[in-house]
DNA sequence: CACTATACTGTACATACGTACAGTACCGGA
DNA sequence: TCCGGTACTGTACGTATGTACAGTATAGTG
């Protein structure tokens, strides 16, 4: 699941402008859906708490009173980003894995455009431990389980397995929560172009090969190399 | 330096309660003290803005007005606490580097009943961005380093020595932050006795040999043995 | 046209928060 | 004994926040 959304972020760079103010489809979405893109961004920047009903509706051009028509409360709200991200993700695994969906531009290029703040709120939410983070964690931890089994030639004992792909999930998390400081620290955007094929290539580096699995290891760094190269192309471990 | 803590934690199992109500050392505290491991505990579980100067004191067991008396604004009290965590994390290494340290049991005793919420503040504040995050996060990325490169035969180009190590710094910042997570699903304290050694080995068995040392992985391995089977010892990659 | 539902705004209110301030208890030194 | 400083508390105040409510405009429908 994560790995999907990743790789679309890859695939997709080169497109424009990100979610923000900058986007000349940004006035066009209708006034509650900017609302909504506008809270999830606010929520993965600040956090749940240091977010203002006030500070979204600034920021996303309406009146304060409109947030509360569109969504209640600042909890329902809350939720909503939720059910949207949760949404995004399934949407996005189910298209990716089917095969055809990474091939979709219109996919990619939604992916790509939604991806860095969906991912960001998923890594605060958990963190935070919303309601409902518990099933999601375990869901991205499932999902890892499974590449991991399926990625190792002997497998090990299951509960060795669990423990494996929920540090790893906790691991992928914390390159996701921290990606500022790694953007600084690298001096490079991390949700870039350039920045994702350097966490992609440390990533694989500091991995056991066993652990990303042959197949992918080699796919991998080949579409890093491509992706450098020609400015398109595949990246990241599970 | 978070490998020492880390190692710390691990030796200081089996020593009781945790850090709040429940330690009987707890009343012994000076109440400026008492404020201040509260606040760390606050800001750690529930982040800067979700923390109140009320429920700090409640929790403490003071008035609001004496949080006031002793960190004049609730700014000064986040500034204190950092002084403290950034204070306790330069000694613990010391000591720990020194190697007499960790044998000390009242050191010990202190790491583990200051390290759950101590790592856990240091990812929260990290992921957070308070002033100065960058800097610690750039100093723990440099000694993630300097490890690395000495684990390392063949050394790569520097950049790319940089790269993985701001980024298995960030991996393990978010082991600690989605330890909750990791502690539920593999239901098992991360942090407790038996909890450590399952990160523990997930940890290596998951990172490249290469990184995480030829020496060090034979000797980790050997402590978590230890430790299963005797309730001592020492864990954990860099 | 009349009517209704929906999108949207301005204002108002109760609450909780950080902070300031006056005042009390206690404790060590002159 | 007095007395100054420190620890500590109760109360009050300004402000920001979430939310409720009344009201306006606009589009769709009979």
């Amino acid at each position: 699941m994560y790995s999907i959304v990743f790789i679309g972020m890859v695939r997709g760079m080169g497109a424009p402008a990100p979610n923000g103010d900058g986007d000349p489809r940004w006035s066009d979405l209708s006034a509650r859906a900017r609302i909504r893109d506008t809270a999830l961004r606010h929520y993965a920047e600040r956090g749940y708490a240091a977010t203002t009903i006030r500070g979204i509706a600034a920021a996303a051009e309406v009146s304060p009173a409109l947030v509360q028509h569109h969504f209640r409360t600042k909890d329902a709200l809350r939720r909503a980003c939720d059910a949207h991200v949760l949404e995004f993700i399934r949407r996005s695994t189910a298209q990716g894995v089917a095969g055809g969906g990474i091939a979709d531009p219109g996919f990619v290029d939604a992916v790509h455009r939604q991806a860095p703040s969906l991912l960001k709120y998923l890594a605060r939410a958990v963190g935070d431990g919303f309601p409902g983070a518990d099933a999601l964690f375990d869901e991205v931890a499932a999902h890892t389980e499974r590449h991991l089994a399926a990625a190792v030639t002997e497998p090990p004992a299951p509960g060795v397995l669990r423990a494996r792909a929920a540090v790893l999930t906790a691991m992928h998390l914390g390159v996701v929560a921290f990606g500022g400081h790694l953007s600084r620290a690298l001096d490079v955007d991390t949700l870039s172009a350039e920045g994702l094929p350097v966490v992609g290539a440390a990533l694989l580096d500091l991995l056991d090969p066993a652990v990303t699995g042959p197949g992918l290891d080699d796919l991998a760094r080949q579409g890093l190399t491509t992706h450098r190269a020609a400015g398109d192309g595949a990246a990241s471990g599970p």
